[in-house]
DNA sequence: ACTATAATGAGTTTGAGTATCATAAAGTAA
DNA sequence: TTACTTTATGATACTCAAACTCATTATAGT
């Protein structure tokens, strides 16, 4: 029951060699994070913890994210998800039928930022990269996009 | 005082061709939007048209944005952030230090799109990209970067 | 065990946006 | 122009995610 054989790195030594302390709140989100579907929200972990207090639960879900423990992510409408990170860079795909989350690594994508900054004036400090999909499952089932897919997400380009 | 020489669009025009009315509120929104700089907020449009209900500037950004006449961005936190669309298809960048908002073309990101696609089961109908920054202006007013530029931006990559 | 400090949680507040619904324009047709 | 139909508006209340405040509590280190 005590087991945990994962091959993820252990989250909470992460934390506490940044001088983070170990709590049981934070404890607690940990494991919530790490058996929590790719895509969650942060109203999933308060319901998930009831007794631990909303505002702590905000407050480690950011401090993960500075951590870069999870990643966050943007559905087409601007509401955000989280998930855990994986080590490697990457990107995220987000179905606009079924807002299935997954992800994806391009290794163009890399080149494409060296091009792109050479181009700019200012340096390039970040980026991201969200991609809107019909995943494969949304097209066997059939199903239509939706409407609303506007323009400034630069449909069919 | 009411010569409009101006490039752009005639956006009221757009709306009405797809069956909009030209209304007072609507207008007056248009003139504040194009008036507007960059990367400004529904809160912006709401303070500048304090007679015009709260609602109907939300209403009628959304329609906007539907319609491609604005488009939307996330700063760095998520905050939302509207901007008059180009007619060509662009990104946005954004500085970390003072917000600015800026946008960039490359046709390298459409190819990029179809490498991704090829690899990717389901499909993609699109994307977005922003770019995080430091502006020329920052830089040179020696600003050093943020703190809490978190990993899950992929920072110097 | 003691203590300095970091973390918590209850509650309040903000920001962005939506829902409701009675009232007020717009467009259309006579 | 008037009447009529429909769309749009605005006041208000509400929701949802997230941040803030601050008194209380837990933690790590001695």
């Amino acid at each position: 029951m005590t087991t945990v054989l994962s091959s993820r790195p252990d989250i909470m030594a992460i934390l506490e060699d940044r001088g983070y302390r170990s709590t049981v709140p934070r404890r607690a989100i940990v494991r919530v994070v790490e058996e929590m579907q790719e895509g969650f929200t942060a109203e999933d972990v308060v319901r998930r913890l009831p007794t631990i207090g909303r505002a702590t639960v905000f407050r480690t879900l950011k401090l993960f994210l500075e951590t870069g423990i999870i990643c966050r992510l943007n559905l087409l409408d601007g509401a955000p998800r989280y998930m855990l990170s994986r080590v490697e860079h990457h990107h995220h795909t987000v179905c606009v039928r079924c807002g299935k989350v997954g992800e994806f690594r391009a290794a163009t994508v890399e080149r494409l930022m060296r091009i792109i900054g050479a181009d700019l004036s200012g340096e390039i400090v970040g980026h991201r990269i969200e991609l809107y999909v019909v995943c494969e499952q949304c097209i066997e089932s059939g199903a239509s996009l939706p409407q609303n897919l506007h323009s400034s997400l630069h449909l069919h380009s």
